[in-house]
DNA sequence: TCGCCACTAGACCGACCGGTCTACTAATGG
DNA sequence: CCATTAGTAGACCGGTCGGTCTAGTGGCGA
């Protein structure tokens, strides 16, 4: 590498503002002049850095994924609170979160990894398989929470890979029903109901 | 109308189509001219059917929910079945729907409802609007069914209208992290667990 | 029978898409 | 001090986008 100063540097620069737009809109919605524009690049540039359009969506994929592993999933999950308690962090975490781009934009963007998901699941395996992975990592943390709550005895035993799972989706389906709704206050009203989600030991 | 007979009318044909296509890709993936090849019409035709794109969308919308409203949903909630049974009726009909189109194209493709609500919720008030309701009359129906089920007294007291909206969100949810895996069981595997998910009155 | 009009056909539009290419700049390692 | 090369600049490409427009066509009511 020539350039060893990143504060401003070019890709990630480039990586900021295709975050912040395909999370607020959508892949397909933002082009990449767009981008160059907003990030003070030209396209000679950018296709230095990133082979293409998919690879920097790629990118802004693993970028956001390893923010989340060492940002406010890893707070919360590796807090110094009983288990059931770190879920309802977690659950304020989010809503503080959309809460306060909801106030900036007036809109509600939602989780970007649910939002891609969706939207490129059947175009683009690759992708598909990079969202995969980011949502298994989530349910490790959500499953390691809950085996610490059965060891502890706060909760009764359970099929405790299952029912992370289903606390996972569950919370990516009150970020989308409160995206539709545009208000984040749903996530407040539907989110310690996570608690209540259980999936029993298959005998 | 000049044409009555609604078989293969051309409106209809463009609906249907325009309906299968959202629903397996997304909408901005779908062109007009795409459509309109798939239903043998051309663009002089669909544009005296559809003002725009936009327009065909929420026909769309309008259409499936229709659809919806008189199809498997009201099957699966006004049957004579036990009220929490009920539930059960209607994760498995979504299993089905999905495997069907899993096994039929190699790929899920999910709620329509879910994928257009998280693709258009942040692009187009007007969508998103109709999208809510169609929400709003699925949580109706849920709810319905919570009613019943707590008038029966097959389930304590509860925050039914919250629950409904909490369920609601669990099954898109659970759609969209199967989606991601693009693997149906997964449905079934986290599907009933819809029944365990209680918000409690507010005192 | 004629005129109206729902409907069809398809050429055409400017804008923009993702991506390529060549020319240039400038910092660095030898 | 020069050669190399990472990075920048931006014109350019073919294709496709959503949408428009004009010229029919054909069946039905008057």
């Amino acid at each position: 590498m020539k350039r060893m100063n990143a504060e401003t540097d070019t890709r990630t620069r480039i990586l900021a503002v295709a975050r912040e737009m395909f999370h607020g809109r959508s892949y397909a919605d933002v082009g990449i002049q767009e981008i160059c524009e907003a990030a003070r690049v030209q396209k000679g540039s950018f296709y230095h850095f990133f082979p293409s359009k998919r690879d920097l969506a790629l990118a802004v994929i693993d970028d956001m994924a390893g923010d989340w592993a060492h940002g406010f999933v890893a707070e919360a999950f590796d807090l110094n609170l009983p288990p059931m308690e770190r879920l309802d962090y977690m659950i304020d975490a989010a809503y503080y979160w959309q809460k306060a781009s909801a106030d900036l934009e007036g809109r509600m963007r939602g989780c970007l990894f649910g939002n891609l998901a969706l939207e490129m699941s059947t175009r683009d395996d690759v992708m598909r398989a990079r969202l995969n992975a980011v949502f298994d990592k989530a349910r490790d943390k959500f499953q390691a929470t809950l085996d610490e709550a059965v060891r502890t005895g706060a909760l009764a035993a359970l099929n405790t890979e299952a029912t992370a799972s289903a606390m996972l989706a569950y919370l990516e389906g009150v970020i989308l029903l409160a995206k539709t709704r545009n208000d984040p206050e749903l996530i407040q009203v539907l989110g310690p109901a996570i608690k209540t989600l259980r999936i029993e030991m298959s005998h």
